[in-house]
DNA sequence: TTTACACTAGGTGAAAACACCTAGTGTGCT
DNA sequence: AGCACACTAGGTGTTTTCACCTAGTGTAAA
């Protein structure tokens, strides 16, 4: 059996030391390449056959978010492991969403990262405690803690017309727009939308948009 | 250490007789109940503690995704993994939703089951390759919409500064604010926001914000 | 060395959003 | 009958955004 041919990508030496220092001797496991951010990664993949990317999220030129979108788009037969220190929602659902296969935190021991790498690269995915909770969170639309951190209150608050109006807005309409679909003066949209800005405690259109995303008000 | 607790939860002795046969003798883990039905097995988990519960979907009375569903709002500390035949997305996707941390198939062989089970009960998330391939065709999709709307390609053609603009605006904050944060003149973030409005394709600040979020600039 | 492009910044003006205000109409609840 | 509130709309003025323009500097690639 031929050894998983790894690339290392962080932007950080001691990191990817570290992570060598891991792997020395774990059988069936090679690095073959390391790269600082994913440009590099790529240039790498372009002119060797790997089989598992481990992949930083934060780096300069290009971060991993994207260049795992690049890699699961032009080189399909590559799997990406996120290597990470964020735990947080977004990041992970966003390396999903790019196309990464598992997701490890830095500070993973050496039997796990093994079993991990190894896991992901005959082709099943792998993904971290951590990882794993949010992903559920993200799925599970349960969203029991957000109810009670303020902002599922506020949209209660809100009336049809209001949640209309914040609808139209988040899809880019101006005021005068918004008003000829509705039938209403310019004026009105305009009073609802200080409402809106009043009751959802926000500064301007860009805190109503990323309001009315949260609550699913588009598409 | 304490043998992880399972119970098997499939209308289908034959199944349940095959998994056991399979996890006889396998070290760490113990069988402790099995099920015909999810409201069979919810009877289990209130009446004793249970680590994990291998599920299958289609059930009478009550099926998997339901009972998934139920458990994972109710038995929070508790670990579902799927055993199913099926391989298609709705499936998949569907446990996932409700809460399922693992998906393996009812061919999977002895050792892989062992393993998927003590990944699982340890906090991570096991995906059979199918599933695995299923969940990112899931996502792949939402970025194929992406890719009408022009995205994919957009963020790439972004500058850093670009970037770190958009950023900024998406958190509501104005030219002025952005400008003395990032010692510039609100003329230069002007620039820099309607270069964003054009490469992006959007009309305004809603479009901007929409597209920040959507490409994770936002934490 | 020319070309390209990121980054910077300004002029000018129009459109839109934001701020603080009042106020009428209708509906429903007490 | 009285009250609350959603919905409507206007006055007035400031701030911000958007539009179309030019243009210098620095850097990196061709």
């Amino acid at each position: 059996m031929q050894p998983i041919k790894v690339i290392l990508v962080d932007d950080h030496d001691i990191i990817r030391d570290g992570i060598k220092a891991l792997l020395k001797g774990a059988d069936g496991i090679e690095i073959v390449g390391e790269a600082e951010n994913g440009r590099e990664a790529i240039e790498i993949l372009e002119n060797e056959d790997i089989d598992l990317v481990l992949m930083d999220i934060s780096m300069p030129v290009m971060n991993g978010i994207d260049a795992t979108k690049y890699i699961s788009q032009h080189f399909s037969e590559v799997r990406v492991m996120v290597l990470s220190m964020h735990d947080d929602e977004s990041h992970i659902i966003n390396m999903l969403k790019a196309g990464a296969v598992g997701y490890i935190f830095k500070n993973t021991g050496k039997t796990k990262l093994i079993e991990a790498i190894k896991t992901v690269s005959s082709g099943e995915s792998f993904f971290a405690k951590e990882a794993s909770q949010r992903i559920m969170e993200h799925f599970m639309q349960n969203r029991s803690q957000e109810k009670r951190n303020g902002s599922v209150r506020d949209i209660q608050r809100l009336t049809e017309r209001e949640k209309e109006v914040l609808k139209l807005i988040a899809e880019e309409y101006t005021n005068q727009e918004i008003a000829d679909k509705l039938f209403l003066s310019p004026r009105t949209i305009d009073t609802h939308r200080r409402n809106l800005l009043q009751k959802l405690e926000v500064k301007n259109t860009a805190g109503l948009v990323k309001f009315a995303i949260k609550f699913g008000l588009l598409d």
